[in-house]
DNA sequence: GCAGTATTTTACTATTTGATAAAATTTATT
DNA sequence: AATAAATTTTATCAAATAGTAAAATACTGC
């Protein structure tokens, strides 16, 4: 129970267990939305057994969005210097995309804590990502200083790419609405709409 | 207190106080997070009085629902047919993004109801939407026949235009951390970033 | 196998929440 | 002003919720 010894056989198993639950019904219900007790019920265990592994409510929810957190770091680390400025953002773009497809929960839940103002303490979820974030700005500012990509501004650049893509997740609901029958190769479309949109606004006239 | 029948002086003078109190605690807090009582108390009123107006918080959130996805029909239902399909388009956008600026609430609540998978009846939320986004598809698709704009994919082209516009408004803590000190000019600089954007995607070679 | 620790179960609680019944009051109609 | 209808207040409730205490069981290192 002690959070800073080192977690045993059986809490390392445990806590997988109550994290996989919790973020399905924490996606799928919200933070207030869900309850310990259906993630206990989800994750098959009593709500006792549950808050043996996790002080309360908000440390699971806590653990949850941290992961989710580092799980967004990746793609934007990857991010480098290179020759072709252009296509390293294209790559950039398409590992958000697989990020939407692949982890969509994770993408509400994190949308989730933002669209309510990130009530649970902004420095841990932005914090993490912070240093990366201006180093990835200066980046992008020196290519556009050298002239290897359009002068547009790197923030709403990226601002302009984290909505297109996670647009596919969070909002997945209103597509398979509105694209009806399309849902399997949406993902493709996506990119095939948004690679061309970017090369093109990227490029040096 | 009956629906059917037609509103009192005093129950369009209550509802009124009533729905604003109410968007924004849904907005701030969603809707199982958001408490009736919360909701009384901001109108400055007893819960009992508020149930008296709305017959309970599923009710009074989907009054609230409604009226935002009618806010939200009137910017695509102006996209028409016109001489310059581009700045038609650019038109569209910057009504979006006015909406993003102006009605930050509203954006917030329909946004949280599709994060969680609408919930409260996909008919309500969607249907009054899907005739006029058909139209505007169609209206889309022909200018891309008669080869004024590129041919790009005209549902993608909705779904990243709404995804880079209501962008500001849902994610808009995210922003202000990142962007710190450039609040009050950012939908100046959004304005600025997405046209020329879509306005380059959308010129024919 | 035993002692000590980790884990789980059982039983329980205090609070918040959405909601209702009925009495009291205000407002509208004549 | 009298009456009926609409509105508000007061008192109350049942269900759900997050969380706890303590006893019982399982596991681990020796």
């Amino acid at each position: 129970m002690a959070t800073t010894e080192k977690p045993t056989r059986i809490q390392k198993v445990r806590r997988e267990e109550i994290l996989e639950a919790a973020l399905e019904e924490f996606a799928q219900h919200g933070f207030r939305g869900a309850s310990i007790n259906k993630i206990a019920a989800r994750a098959e265990m009593s709500t006792p057994r549950l808050l043996y592994h996790f002080k309360d409510k908000e440390a699971l929810y806590r653990a949850l969005l941290k992961s989710t957190v580092m799980l967004w770091h990746g793609p934007l680390q990857m991010l480098t210097d290179t020759d072709e400025p252009i296509e390293e953002i294209c790559a950039y773009i398409r590992r958000k995309l697989e990020m939407s497809r692949k982890f969509p929960r994770e993408s509400r839940l994190f949308a989730g804590e933002i669209l309510l103002g990130v009530p649970l303490g902004k420095t841990e979820v932005f914090d993490p990502l912070r240093e990366t974030f201006d180093a990835k700005i200066a980046l992008l500012q020196r290519w556009i200083d050298a002239g290897r990509i359009a002068p547009v501004d790197p923030h709403h650049l990226m601002y302009s790419i984290w909505a297109t893509t996670q647009h596919y997740a969070d909002f997945a609901p209103q597509i398979a609405e509105f694209s009806p029958g399309k849902v399997p190769t949406l993902f493709a479309e996506a990119e095939g709409f948004l690679l061309p949109m970017y090369r093109r606004h990227l490029t040096v006239a």
